[in-house]
DNA sequence: ATTAGCAATGTCAAGTTTTGAGTGCTAAAA
DNA sequence: TTTTAGCACTCAAAACTTGACATTGCTAAT
């Protein structure tokens, strides 16, 4: 690919992410200060090459994947340090006082309104994070509300009733038993746990609670199993050109509602991963680009940010952004 | 109107709830055993009287505002006590362990997919519930958690550094101290109060922890001042042929992302209104029609429970399906 | 009061024409 | 050798035409 082709493509794939209108040889004439003619010959050249290609035989030319995929590689790489117009992520990322998962879902809703695309975030899978610490708070002299506390800070909380032939101070004592038994306990190893203590009557304190606090336990464990996720912005994407066909949004929606993105998102790949179209296995997605980004917790846990749009997707806005999002994440992560 | 004449604008209403098409007067004639001729005839006193009326010249009848509000008034009103076909949302709310908030989202996820509509629940007004008990959670020597927790049961946390000059002891005397000076005390009027008692020297304890703890609780306190909604099912109303027109679509979404529904849905009536169409005031929903129902907290709070679909909705699974959501999750708060 | 019959009306789908942006090729110009 | 002007050709999209169809309103007969 000579020089003059290289610009040509990349005033393609630009303008054509701009307008979702095929290019023609007349507007690019403008920009390059030759006549269409010279443009139609390289355009000949690119198609050929599997750059680019034609939506019919006398249409302008749009970005095939490959055309995409050699844009990012090139053109997109190049500008990666390219924090301009993040001034509202950086607001969000510097409120100090305001808690983790907050600030990333304020980011993930910023996200999916500046590209017009959906935005999924990916904590690190919770069921792997370990207890901190239970608590048994009181509320009344028949409430009480059990609190778990994980090593990533987060708290679930289930409310109990207090029976009357509960002593309060052996309570106490329950609790600083499960407290001493399960610090550090990954959750999903915490109902197994529990269960095998209580069977082999290691603790025969906690057989008398069993029905209450034992299983309220379990209960605000097997919260955290549900992976925490965030997605947000289906309703931007009614705005993205490629989904005035009805059809397509409602594929697109169902296929976000059955998950089936998540397959794709949760993948093993370190750092930065663009899949443009057919680039992702499954063949509802044949037209849709994710790019996603993996980020670290202290705890060798990984989390992802994705975005999850058209293949004509502003890459150029969107790769910084999601590289950027995700460095700031793993730093909320290492602050603690 | 006559006898007959009623019947045949129950099934007008019955049939395009059904079809979303214009009914004729033939498929009518077959149902009731006269000819087209009569129906039309009735039709035509009908439309007079300006319950259905044309999309054109030459086409079939569809219900007017006056004849859905006519149905829902006489038909809908005395089919209220059927619960058949409620079975999925029995066993939601006989779920007797899970917590009161995931059982209401289950209901209302249902309750979209159900009727195809967008349904929002708004919680009783949680800047109106009260402080019940606040708590210091000690997580490390350098790390705590704020928790607050209301008389709804309601938990936020946030979690503070602990700086090596506080000593813990003290910090215990200063929980305690907002305990007592917080108890009871409206949501909405905490910050209020607890600037008050520190400009006029009232609690000096508090003086020197104002950066870190005071303002935390601040921050956890104002998490319950967004009030707590949830609103789901966007996507399901892809479904309705209503939105075929992607226009149409774009501007109900932007009109629910804009939360002019609220302004709707947040009304002081009592018990449950249907406003169709035009009934709302606002002219961006002239095809939209909104079914909410309230329900009463033990504390006299209300909280709000709605569909918000198109006109041509079905109000009789509609209107009965929210009664009953409406009671059980009142059920829900009497049973605390 | 009901019905059969029929002209009139307007939608929808299918087919046709027109328009215009864009291409590819060729031969001349640089 | 590269670039360009010119022109015939292509196809999609928009505009228009047509005919089939459902449905109405009216009239006159039952």
């Amino acid at each position: 690919m000579t020089e003059r082709q290289v610009k040509i493509l990349k005033l393609i794939v630009d303008e054509y992410v701009k307008t979702a209108e095929p290019i023609g040889s007349k507007s690019l004439a403008k920009q390059l200060k030759v006549s269409s003619a010279t443009i139609r010959n390289e355009m000949s050249v690119l198609e050929d090459l599997g750059y680019i290609e034609k939506t019919h035989t006398s249409s302008g030319r749009i970005p095939s994947e490959k055309g995409y995929r050699y844009y990012i590689e090139t053109v997109a790489k190049t500008i990666e340090e390219d924090t301009d117009g993040f001034f509202e992520f950086e607001k969000i990322f510097s409120n100090k006082e305001a808690e983790r998962d907050i600030i990333i879902k304020e980011a993930i809703n910023l996200l999916s309104e500046a590209t017009n695309c959906t935005a999924i975030s990916l904590g690190p899978n919770a069921y792997n994070s370990k207890v901190k610490k239970v608590q048994l708070v009181q509320l009344s002299s028949t409430h009480g509300l059990i609190l778990v506390i994980t090593n990533y800070g987060y708290v679930e909380s289930r409310e109990i009733n207090i029976d009357q032939d509960m002593d309060v101070d052996e309570l106490t004592k329950v609790i600083d038993l499960l407290n001493e038994l399960l610090r550090d306990t990954p959750i999903s190893k915490v109902s197994e746990k529990l269960h095998y203590e209580i069977e082999h009557n290691q603790i025969k304190e906690l057989l008398k609670y069993r029905e209450t606090i034992v299983d309220s336990f379990i209960e605000a464990f097997s919260k955290f199993a549900q992976s925490r996720y965030y997605l947000t912005g289906q309703a931007n994407m009614l705005y993205q050109p490629e989904f005035n066909d009805i059809d397509k949004l409602r594929e697109f929606i169902s296929t976000i509602e059955n998950k089936e993105i998540f397959k794709i998102i949760d993948s093993e790949e370190e750092g930065i991963s663009v899949k443009i179209g057919t680039e992702n296995q499954v063949t509802t997605m044949k037209d849709i680009t994710v790019i996603s980004s993996t980020y670290d917790t202290q705890d060798g846990e990984k989390g992802t940010v994705s975005l999850v749009g058209p293949k004509r997707m502003d890459y150029r806005k969107a790769i910084p952004l999601i590289k950027y999002i995700a460095k700031h994440i793993q730093k909320l992560y290492e602050e603690e």
